[in-house]
DNA sequence: TCTTGATTGTTGCATTTGAAACTATTATCA
DNA sequence: TGATAATAGTTTCAAATGCAACAATCAAGA
């Protein structure tokens, strides 16, 4: 095996990389002229809107994002005014995060701009083969599978 | 069609930023560690040393990379003597760039390693699939699909 | 030729980022 | 209980980023 055999076309850290680049800047054009946020920001609310109320650990665990980063959208989302904390009384560490109903107007909004967006991917690429693709990425992402509500100390979800 | 129908976990965009984030991020490991690079400058020593001698917008565009970012990922790398500038005769703008003995020698080894990385991968997930999720990714890639060097004006590929 | 416009690559500047340090709270265990 | 470790989230600070402006060169057409 030799270092000439590397094949960066096929490595898939570039390809994923140039692929995550390409989508996502294409869709933060959208979110960002019309509510002006970033891409961290546009993420938390997601996983929030689609999700419900939950922790930001929860958030970070989900969007396989960091927590200095979830830390300083949430802050902005919530100086907006399109996001609400609720201390826990079962972990004062903690805080419920939710979206206010501004937010979820604004989720509202772009989620139906995703669903444009995803439309016009799968028609492009194959819904069939599209489907294959994204179950074989989620199995790159470990914390990714507990999806349900198992461990969310939120009860009064936003949904 | 409603909002709620905003599904986050087959939303392409999302999907992709978690699997390179997973992916990018557990490589960059290694040539951080071993080599002080930046993820910027792996991606243009591993289109140099892959593709040999080319001109930095033609690593802007085959590795959908910024100007800028390139910009100050070759000084970096000519700083640390592994890259080298050669002048163009045909278009004096522009300069041929490629990898000094020394930064081969780097890259011969990095290139290892992302071939252990990527079989580890492939064994985890399944070589077909993986191939089949690759060749689906890179048709989002509008600008990459000129892979020959067409239009390079760097004759004297350092490969 | 001269002018206008496009292209290559760099730099300035403000924003974003991430690793580490930090506070506050909770968990573990002697 | 009390001591130690672990966890949630924030802050700090240096590095990285990206947009815009820029200088230098090339291309096209009057």
């Amino acid at each position: 095996m030799q270092s000439r055999d590397f094949d960066l076309e096929t490595f898939l850290p570039f390809v994923l990389n140039q692929a995550a680049e390409t989508t996502s800047h294409a869709f933060a054009e959208i979110y960002q002229k019309r509510y002006g946020m970033t891409r961290g920001q546009w993420r938390v609310m997601a996983n929030l809107g689609r999700f419900g109320a939950m922790t930001a650990t929860e958030i970070c665990r989900r969007g396989q994002l960091e927590k200095t980063k979830v830390s300083r959208a949430v802050h902005a989302l919530e100086q907006k005014g399109w996001l609400s904390r609720k201390s826990l009384e079962s972990d004062r560490r903690s805080e419920c995060l939710s979206l206010t109903e501004a937010g979820r107007a604004v989720f509202d909004d772009l989620g139906l701009a995703g669903l444009d967006y995803d439309r016009a991917l799968r028609d492009r690429l194959g819904d069939a083969a599209v489907d294959e693709a994204i179950a074989l990425l989620r199995r790159l992402c470990p914390d990714n599978q507990g999806d349900g509500p198992a461990s969310n100390p939120c009860q009064d979800a936003g949904s």
